[in-house]
DNA sequence: TGTCAACTTTACATCGTGTCAAGTGATTGA
DNA sequence: TCAATCACTTGACACGATGTAAAGTTGACA
């Protein structure tokens, strides 16, 4: 709190009268971040896809596009989620958001009758969501050094693998 | 400290002469979870398949079935690395424990001639690493609410999707 | 009997979050 | 024009956690 008032000019004190804890800033810049970085906007393509594999590949990368956008608002985030009740629900909400996104283009492969024989909606989407975590992001991206294109090209492909009927 | 010092009916001081930080204590303390759990007979299987399928799918057992009885204590360690360099030290070198495991498995993989052709060793590396990460454990079998069957089958059946050649 | 090791109690420094109170200065509305 | 109000300031403090320091207790062992 003291860095971030340092930052803005203004005393430690002051920043608690705009927000009333450290959580609270966080959540507050998440919402705004989204206001600008228009989430809506990126899911367009996806929710305008014919296919459910388009739709599948779409979501993937307009998801996959905005991870780096918000992973330092995620780190910090997920790291108060231990002591704050507040924070776990703030980013607990931000990734069922995402959940319904894998929820949709499971929904659309099944449709398409491409979904895997022995998976069923539910364990589909868990894995799903699962490969698309921030934390594989951190993963591939930050740890073992890829681009963000071959982090986009392979859990597509990881994903395709996952979930679709074999050929 | 205080906690663990009531747990262990000892002052936290006395906590002080055996450790001399909280990083110390979780880092003698996966040391000792090793030598009580002996990783190493956990994977005398893998290290002893002929095949690389078998490699691979022994690695994913033992080390999948290994993560639940580590997961405490992996939470609370991680949860210090952002601010304590030296147990930030000790995870990596986990990590890096694993990895190599991962190595071993492609490259008998490699060896066979099973790794797809538009993978190297490395990127195949990350990929199984990152698959077998306690993370997507954690985001499975706790937060989705899988069996450690559920969890293992999955993750086996991905990694190979995600690594070997088409039939 | 004396020494040493393990432990105890007590006290304190430091850091971060969050609270509280009193004061300042500029805008605004009657 | 005067007073209220708003946004902010400074300064102090409580709390909890980690870690340090010092002095005292207890029991084993030589």
């Amino acid at each position: 709190m003291t860095d971030i008032a340092k930052a803005v000019g203004i005393s430690r004190q002051a920043l608690y009268l705009h927000f009333p804890t450290r959580a609270e800033l966080l959540i507050a810049t998440t919402r705004h971040i989204d206001s600008i970085k228009d989430v809506d906007a990126r899911l367009a393509d996806s929710r305008a896809a014919t296919s459910g594999r388009a739709r599948l590949a779409s979501f993937i990368s307009a998801w996959g596009s905005y991870i780096p956008e918000i992973h330092g608002l995620s780190v910090a985030l997920r790291s108060m989620c231990d002591n704050d009740a507040e924070a776990a629900a703030a980013w607990d909400g931000r990734m069922q958001a995402v959940r319904h996104g894998c929820v949709a283009a499971v929904g659309a492969l099944a449709a398409d009758k491409m979904l895997r024989a022995d998976l069923n909606e539910d364990m589909a989407t868990d894995l799903l969501w699962t490969l698309l975590s921030v934390e594989n992001w951190e993963h591939l991206v930050r740890d073992c050094g890829w681009s963000q294109a071959e982090y986009e090209g392979q859990i597509t492909r990881l994903s395709e693998a996952a979930l679709l009927v074999k050929n």
